[in-house]
DNA sequence: CAATCAATGTACGCGATGTACACATTTGGA
DNA sequence: TCCAAATGTGTACATCGCGTACATTGATTG
């Protein structure tokens, strides 16, 4: 059983790669030379499939943000019936967990400048897991899913969560005793008054 | 007058070169050659100032640091006596405004991948600001300043001001009509209640 | 005046991106 | 069935960025 010419799915397989080569190093290192290596294939071959580099991260971010959002979605699901500020809560803390579990993703999702215009699926796909948020706090507040005051708390949450989970990652927090570092939940717990 | 061999203060001027240069572009887009060019000398000459591209940019970050902690002290300079809630407020904003101000530099300050090790200097000045946020927070809370609630809560109170700042120079919140997206002003509101 | 510092010029080695061109192998549709 | 399109291969190249080396010149300072 010799490989055969053609791959069968270079396109996932090349995701696939990029997906493990982020996931031992950060996206400085990546490079399109080294994937195809590792999936065995020539540098040209990936070009029938990305147009460039930026291409195959935007596919991948996009995908990033449709786990994240899964992600969110998985956690309030496995809390049942529960109430809408603890659904806040799980939903903020899959966030967190979201980077932690996957940081160079998850920096990759976060890195690419607002290339809204020139990839539409990016752009939704992070649109979505936003809408995850919307929801919860529009449970929260018991607001019409399109009140303006839901999207700015949601806002609000999500910048809350983002940082965090930014400084987490960056290591500006490692500078600090145990002790004195909040927890994922204690940070999430900050939702709780001020959207009530 | 001709120029003379030496430049005279070539670090600075390095320095200088390369704040102008990332007020008009991305991090990425930052090439010491550029700089070299720009200031008129040649690439070799840099290297008597900085062992490193790494190293020019930590310091430009750590030199950021100092800017923003007095930012933030500016701000609240200026609000004369004020309720610490207040003052926290104006923090706050200070943080994000510094963020609009200079985006590029805002970016380049947070995207050294914990580096604090290495680079001391930074460090301090990290921790310099981070601390001004934690003076803040001890005046509101009436604690004392080792007081570990005192830190947990600045770290959550960054962490909103931050994530804000990120999302919104990213371009993730210009998707959402001008009127559901909250200003700085309504964020950093959300600082008040939970920390009472 | 000698030593040292600061800067020049030129040239490499390395690695990454994107592109071009000619060619091979499958696969699918007219 | 056969031709065309899609997918891959190999090799080569232009471009750019970083860091380094080496010999040399101009300025400063003790």
């Amino acid at each position: 059983m010799k490989k055969p010419y053609h791959h069968g799915n270079l396109r996932a397989a090349l995701l696939e790669a990029a997906r493990a080569r982020l996931a031992e190093g950060a996206e400085a290192t990546l490079s399109l030379r080294d994937l195809a290596a590792r999936v065995g294939v020539s540098v040209n071959a990936t070009y029938r499939h990305f147009d460039s580099k930026e291409a195959l991260l935007m596919e991948l971010a996009a995908e990033g943000f449709d786990a994240l959002r899964a992600g969110m979605l998985g956690a309030v699901a496995k809390l049942g019936t529960a109430e809408a500020i603890e659904r806040l809560h799980a939903t903020g803390e899959a966030y967190v967990h979201f980077a932690q579990y996957d940081p160079a993703l998850f920096q990759l999702m976060f890195r690419r400048e607002g290339r809204f215009a020139e990839y539409e699926r990016f752009r939704q796909s992070a649109e979505a897991a936003f809408a995850v948020l919307v929801g919860c706090v529009v449970a929260v507040q018991q607001v019409a899913m399109d009140d303006p005051s839901a999207t700015k708390a949601a806002i609000a949450a999500w910048s809350l969560v983002h940082g965090f989970a930014i400084l987490s990652l960056g290591g500006y927090l490692e500078a600090l005793p145990e002790d004195r570092r909040p927890n994922v939940r204690e940070v999430v717990k900050m939702l709780e008054v001020s959207l009530a």
